[in-house]
DNA sequence: AAATTTAGAACAAACGTTTGTGCAATTATA
DNA sequence: TATAATTGCACAAACGTTTGTTCTAAATTT
């Protein structure tokens, strides 16, 4: 089945040199070994001509580097997480680098084993969009030293460089925004429960409440993943009560798509029924029944950013202090929030 | 740096025993190779606490099998390939396999040097959707004999297996319903010429028309990539035509939603004032400004049965006949299409 | 002419596995 | 009791690199 590809060792002994004198010449070590002009030649026009390609296992295993970095994510196909991997691979590749890509279908134990198979595999670094929930499997392999960076989700107690969007900001403005349109009684639709991003952009969602002065209803937070299928069965509980918010802040883009399902169903619009701000920016976002309002994250900047922070730390071989590092969010205004007269609680009263 | 984890000499010297004897320990050739329950026992303990895991650059090197499969993709962003990716991933996790993953960006220089990384890797096989413009190198790698199957797009005259959907029906299908619904100078915006699925959709754009007796306007037919920006470029020129279609075939979802940008920003209005059938389904057609009628494809079932194919391929140590398999399609309709009368070319003339 | 330096390359170990074969001690057979 | 078979494991090569060290012959110096 395989070919036989050439060797150092065929060659070697094609051309009656030594093992040695070929892996020299084509690492560049020719001056620094003395190898003469005319078998450096001989050594090159022979690799050329077989177009010798040297065996990368054979390298790694010699060398103890593999110039391959381990990119472990939730769901490759959340086209936020798509946008990431692309930056990633991209600016890796750019670098030398290659990409062994694990789907950890938001399951810590996937993500367990697919680490483990990582590290067996040797990656010089490893790049984690981790589940979030889970953290003593991540400690373990901080011991082993591999340099590492989180993306997108990080732990606030854990030693670990992250980049990430200020969720918090982002949540906060978007919520404020909402607020300063007259909304007073806003439904907010979490993603999954005590991953960073979701606590960040619940507690933006709380301090706008707070800033404004606004009670917070507990039982309008909601939901427990990132899923379209939440945003889908939250929303439709949320048309059921007895206050129907008149507002809702998606947590993600999968979430809306899932309460426009939802409240189209219902037979009401946005935003004349009610009103809607979503995270997570999309090609789309502008195109929809009614072009949604977003919070934009940088994703191709948190891949790049993460890329090249996890390279560094592999190649000048030192750790680097483990501080995060937050991204802007913008928000992109559509047509999605209606502007309401403050006839609400004290109205009624 | 590096941790110094056990291996299997640190192992066999702590306990007394030889390294060959730890090795068949672990890979379960204690019986074959008479190797007593005792020091059976023992090995398994100590390997246990120690948490012993084997090097795969090592093994891989000798067993010439690294359990890692390679994807070349043009471009994971896009929702259609990422999809994909998602269902190669998993299907590929489940059988032992790991993925190395590259974007071509739509580049064949980058598709040639991704693949030669990924053989100097020493990949088991390899799943490439390739840019599909040129075959020269797949031609040299299909002569290494290594394990491929092409995904998407694919040669003709390439003896190598694929799977891709029945893009010529699909799109026989979707000018076909434009047709029954009266449209007969309908645009078709393509994507990468020369490519297989843009070639066997326009050919199907072709034959649709043939089969009506329709004049087929080749100046109707534009484009050059799968790409938003192509979309939108093509919808505006067509908009400025003397004759503008009352339809448009659109061959992938990024050329639609450039499209619908150019409509808008036109002041029209799908379908009542331009009416619109595209390629590819995605979770958020349904609620675009018009949801869109589309001809979705089986993405999971695409990557799996890619995945299956090559991995039976590698692990059956046999070249499989190098069939294609084509998956239907299935076109979901909405709300993009209007019915118009015939009042055309013949009322006219 | 003898001793020393230098040029040019080979040798060999190591990275961590797997696996064919060899070898001593024990047990069974004749 | 001598021989044969079996048990239980060790030895060593191989996979394809990289790299510290050594070796030989020629060139230079004394």
């Amino acid at each position: 089945m395989k070919s036989n590809n050439p060797t150092l060792k065929s060659i070697a002994s094609k051309l009656g040199l030594s093992v040695s004198t070929v892996s020299r010449v084509l690492n560049g070590k020719s001056s620094r070994y003395r190898i003469s002009k005319e078998t450096e030649e001989l050594i090159l026009k022979a690799t050329k001509d077989l177009n010798y390609m040297p065996n990368q296992l054979a390298r790694g295993l010699r060398l103890k580097r593999t110039n391959t970095i381990g990119y472990v994510i939730p769901d490759i196909s959340n086209p936020f997480f798509a946008s990431i991997a692309k930056s990633v691979e991209k600016s890796a590749r750019k670098l030398g680098y290659s990409i062994l890509l694990c789907d950890s279908e938001e399951n810590t134990e996937i993500e367990r084993t697919s680490l483990q198979l990582m590290l067996n595999r040797k990656v010089d670094g490893l790049i984690i969009s981790p589940v979030g929930l889970e953290v003593s499997h991540l400690k373990t392999i901080v011991q082993t030293n591999i340099p590492m960076v989180l993306l997108d989700r990080y732990f606030p107690d854990l030693n670990i460089p992250f980049v990430t969007s200020d969720n918090y900001q982002g949540a906060l403005d978007a919520v404020n925004l909402l607020i300063e349109n007259g909304h007073t009684t806003i439904a907010c639709i979490q993603g999954l429960r005590n991953t960073s991003p979701n606590n960040d952009r619940v507690k933006g969602y709380r301090d706008a409440h707070i800033r404004h002065e606004l009670f917070i209803d507990e039982s309008l937070i909601v939901g427990d993943s990132f899923g379209e299928e939440n945003g889908y069965i939250e929303t439709k509980l949320l048309l059921r009560k007895k206050i129907i918010p008149t507002a809702i802040f998606s947590v993600s883009n999968l979430i809306s798509l899932g309460a426009i399902r939802a409240i189209s169903e219902e037979g009401l619009k946005i935003p004349n029924d009610i009103s809607m701000i979503s995270f997570d920016d999309q090609p789309y976002s502008r195109f929809l029944a009614t072009p949604m309002t977003t919070v934009a994250q940088q994703n191709s900047q948190i891949g790049q950013i993460a890329t090249k922070l996890l390279i560094d730390q592999i190649e000048s071989n030192r750790r680097i202090e483990p501080r995060g590092i937050f991204l802007p969010t913008r928000i992109i205004v559509r047509d999605s929030i209606k502007r309401i007269f403050k006839l609400d609680l004290k109205a009624l009263g």
